[in-house]
RNA sequence: CGGGGUGUAGCGCAGUCUGGCAGCGCGCUUGGUUUGGGACCAAGAGAGCGCGGGUUCGAAUCCCGCCACCCCGACCA
């Protein structure tokens, strides 16, 4: 791809600085902005069009595994917060805090979500009495306020939006089931329509939710060799239905406490979407979150020509819409030359640009260009929509492909503590190292390395043998060590 | 919250040291010619220099205070 102009704002170059890169990348294609109020942003028409495109596709598959969706309120009574001492030590000191209302004190502070647990287990308590209640599946998507210190435009934000769903169960190991279902759930999601593999399984202890019993998790390898965490979901045990007298009689006619869970994703994933696929040239989008999968652009000199090309366009997408391919792009703008809409459309990340030109009508074709790896081919005029179809699931898969093999070149293992940390810095990335198990070893590993224990596989056999740090015997599977955002 | 940096037109910057009435490129508007990888010509619009004080005949430039944002570390989806 060419140098882009001296006089225009260049796309900070990965290999330069990775994280200006991300903003870069993020502004040159229009998807956020930072908001007047700190830490906050706007997403924009294009970003927010991809959260659509994550929740149209996720929201249904939510749906069909039986969860259905319901609003409940942005304030919860500081009392409610309280009641689970966990979860109130994890969350309270992130909280923004309503006091006033109506020009009055109020008599009770209402905290603004940071998520909605407390809110919900109040009345599930109410709505369930009986085991033919269970299970209750409720999801809800809803914003979220956390009081970040640092931010970064969609990966970490004060306000983020995020489907959050709370079930409850008549017993603990069907709660987990449901824990580890919508985990594999998210797995699906993420490697199906984000093109990003993932790596599933739990949390250590240091790492889970504040609150839960177990915390289950995704987590993908960015461009950079950090890992990001893309989803999780938590077997809740009874620790909220204990806090907020959720009971229910069993068949036997005796009371006990439901067995919960709860799980979620968020605008998070618009950045883990950034950073796995976009170049230097900008965004690049899986075919199947693409607000616009495909861009049209018809080449012409003089009126005659812009008909026949427009014509031909204009046609072509009609066809693909018919052929199941939504939101094509024609690009009629006139008084931009070709070459400036290319630009256009690869920072934004469309996937499979069309040209249409008139050397290519007279040829009966049209010109195919691959956004993830800039391969031009041309295509029969009449197999134009069938060519797009194949092309935008080949790309999908591409992505995924190219990922995949990104993440499995910085998957390593070793066995030796000063060959980790030495390797960390130069080769960043998973590295699966033997674990005692202790929160000390693990906090020591943070502290000298900087890299966090981010899962534990599900799909791995225990690998016993003397724990890297400390040398006393790690009888499980090995952990997956990376710095991470 | 600690360390570093930056705030001048929508964006990127120059001007600040050595005070003298704000400039360049891109973008934008209008008209025309163009259109197979960021078009060209012409004419325009647009900021009072992050905010608040001060010093001075005069402050974007000097002094004091504050704020915001970015980057790097401690906490988190």
């Amino acid at each position: 791809m060419p140098e882009p102009r001296e006089s225009e704002k260049a796309i900070t170059k990965r290999a330069e600085d990775y994280g200006r890169w991300y903003t870069d990348v993020i502004a040159a294609a229009e998807l956020a902005d930072h908001s007047p109020v700190r830490g906050c942003m706007v997403i924009r028409p294009h970003g927010y069009a991809i959260w659509e495109a994550i929740q149209r596709a996720l929201d249904r598959m939510i749906k069909k595994t039986g969860h259905q969706n319901a609003y409940f309120p942005l304030f919860i009574p500081e009392s409610f917060l309280k009641k689970e001492a966990q979860h109130v030590e994890g969350f309270a000191p992130h909280c923004a805090v309503v006091t006033h209302g109506g020009g009055q004190k109020l008599e009770e502070a209402l905290y603004v979500r940071p998520t909605s647990e407390t809110i919900m287990y109040t009345m599930f308590a109410k709505w369930i009495q009986s085991w033919r209640d269970l299970p209750l599946l409720i999801n809800q998507w809803a914003n979220v306020v956390r009081w970040e210190l640092r931010t970064r435009l969609f990966l970490r934000t004060c306000e983020f939006l995020w489907q959050e769903g709370h079930t409850a169960h008549a017993t603990a190991e069907e709660a987990d089931a449901e824990a580890r279902k919508m985990c594999g759930v998210y797995r699906t999601f993420a490697e199906e329509f984000m093109a990003l593999p993932v790596v599933s399984g739990s949390k250590s202890e240091a790492e889970r939710f504040a609150g839960a019993e177990t915390t289950y998790c995704i987590e993908g390898l960015m461009q950079d060799g950090k890992a990001l965490q893309a989803g999780t979901s938590h077997f809740l045990g009874q620790n909220f239905a204990k806090a907020f007298d959720v009971k229910f009689q069993t068949q036997d006619g005796q009371l006990a406490h439901v067995w919960q869970t709860s799980w979620g994703v968020s605008t998070r994933l618009v950045g883990a979407l950034i950073m796995a696929h976009s170049d230097d040239t900008g965004l690049v989008l899986p075919p199947k979150l693409a607000p616009i999968p495909v861009a049209i652009v018809p080449i012409w000199k003089g009126d005659e020509e812009r008909k026949a090309t427009l014509g031909a366009a204009n046609d072509l997408a009609g066809k693909l819409e018919g052929a199941g391919v939504e939101n094509v792009k024609v690009d009629d703008r006139e008084g931009l030359r070709p070459g400036a809409k290319y630009f256009d459309w690869e920072r934004r990340g469309v996937p499979l640009r069309v040209e249409i030109g008139p050397k290519d009508l007279a040829k009966s074709q049209v010109m195919l260009v691959r956004r993830d790896t800039g391969a031009k081919s041309p295509a029969p005029a009449a197999e134009g929509p069938a060519r797009v179809r194949a092309l935008l699931d080949e790309i999908q898969k591409g992505l995924f492909d190219r990922a995949k093999s990104h993440r499995d070149a910085h998957t390593f293992s070793t066995d030796r503590y000063d060959d980790f940390k030495k390797r960390i810095e130069e080769a960043p990335g998973f590295y699966a190292l033997r674990w005692c198990g202790s929160g000390k070893c693990e906090a020591e590993i943070k502290e000298e390395t900087q890299a966090t224990l981010r899962v534990i596989p599900f799909d791995s056999k225990p690998d016993p043998g003397p724990c890297v740090k400390c040398g006393a015997n790690a009888p499980g599977k090995r952990a997956y060590f990376a710095r991470a955002y």
